[in-house]
DNA sequence: TAGTCATCGTTAATGGATTAACGTTAATAA
DNA sequence: TTATTAACGTTAATCCATTAACGATGACTA
């Protein structure tokens, strides 16, 4: 299997997505030009990015046989092995991701979540567990945690990030609006939501057309 | 003045957040390498961007002087002229959002929400009123508001972007996790944010080192 | 004032990703 | 059976972004 590229690797999930509707809807086969209306591509590049997958094939006037090339998917992004993952930081965006975690996605699953408000800690939000923020290495390294979700304010997110690379986490999604230094071997994603609502705002005021 | 590819413009507004620290920490020059570390780049990309600015030139041993540059930056992102937006789906994620342009960012206004539940009809949240869905159009379109940005439901999603076009919106940015359709001369911004982490849980476990 | 050195600006090279083109294949129908 | 055709798989071409290389420049030092 080759190595796939970031962008590749991102549509596969919208592929997953929309191949798992399929798959409920009871339809076989699916076309490539579905797809790339499903998922905002051509279909010229759904085909490129299922030639990765050599053992399965479409066939000509059919398309893609759908659990065929799901399963592929599937066993390509490891969905099926569960990941662990801790969320830093439970503000509203923190709530909103837990809450979008809870129940859908089996194979992801937030195993806790810090805050430093002493309120908040040892409550329960969307099946979540809150804990002191202090409680943090001890737990994402007894829970060999994967994955750190860091949403606290700019000012705190380096500092948790340090604690979750301590602890042994492989990849951190950093929604705060600073850009954090991790050591390589750390997986980083920088989500800056309003740096992203800032370039619409541009490309809408130049008139510029372009989807993504 | 070129046009100026969107990954570009995404790296200017990280150079401007950056040059803001600056400015009020009283530099008055600011090196590439420097710029590069603060938003994870390399410093031969930062002279590159720069030289998008053929009027304002950096000098050796000194670097670049970061009131010009801010000036020039702000003056190609038009970042000076208020653009209006509106909410739609006052949710946990709605409401993080509503919660970061309070007061921040003085030329990027959220005008108005918009919920469909009428619990929330006409209460404020964050400085934001927020209305019933079915006054949508006609507030936005009332309020010439440029950009919508999308909070609601999968189900409700498409629904919610026909809606802001027909009104008049230039720019979308959708928080749902299913790809919109608009018709061209919009410009649509998909932000999947549990296929983010998706992706940085694929690369967690791949360990792939990479950083964007 | 001359030499050194750090840093800039630019051009060229590389690499990745998308688009286009085109031959191939199998389903359908005469 | 054969013709037709829609859609696939692949290779090639294009486009865009990043990286590298390198000469030019001006601040600093002796």
């Amino acid at each position: 299997m080759p190595r796939i590229p970031q962008r590749t690797v991102a549509r596969f999930f919208r592929y997953c997505q929309f191949l798992h509707s399929k798959v409920e809807a009871g339809s076989e086969f699916v076309f490539s030009h579905e797809l790339a209306a499903a998922v905002g591509v051509s279909p010229e590049q759904v085909r490129r990015d299922f030639m990765n997958f050599r053992q399965v094939k479409g066939t000509p006037q059919r398309g893609y046989p759908v659990k065929e090339f799901m399963a592929a998917l599937y066993a390509h992004l490891e969905s099926s092995s569960l990941t662990k993952m801790v969320l830093v930081g439970v503000g509203n965006l923190g709530k909103a991701i837990l809450s979008y975690f809870l129940r859908r996605r089996p194979n992801l699953s937030i195993v806790a979540a810090f805050d430093l408000d002493p309120e908040k800690s040892d409550r329960i939000y969307s099946g979540c567990r809150v804990h002191h923020t202090g409680q943090l290495e001890k737990v994402v390294a007894r829970e060999k945690v994967a994955v750190g979700i860091i949403t606290v304010p700019a000012s705190a997110a380096q500092e948790a990030a340090d604690a979750l690379v301590r602890a042994g986490v492989k990849g951190i999604i950093n929604f705060a609006p600073v850009q954090l230094k991790v050591p390589r071997g750390v997986f980083l994603e920088q989500l800056d939501i309003t740096l992203s609502i800032e370039k619409v705002a541009y490309f809408a005021r130049k008139n510029r057309i372009k989807e993504q």
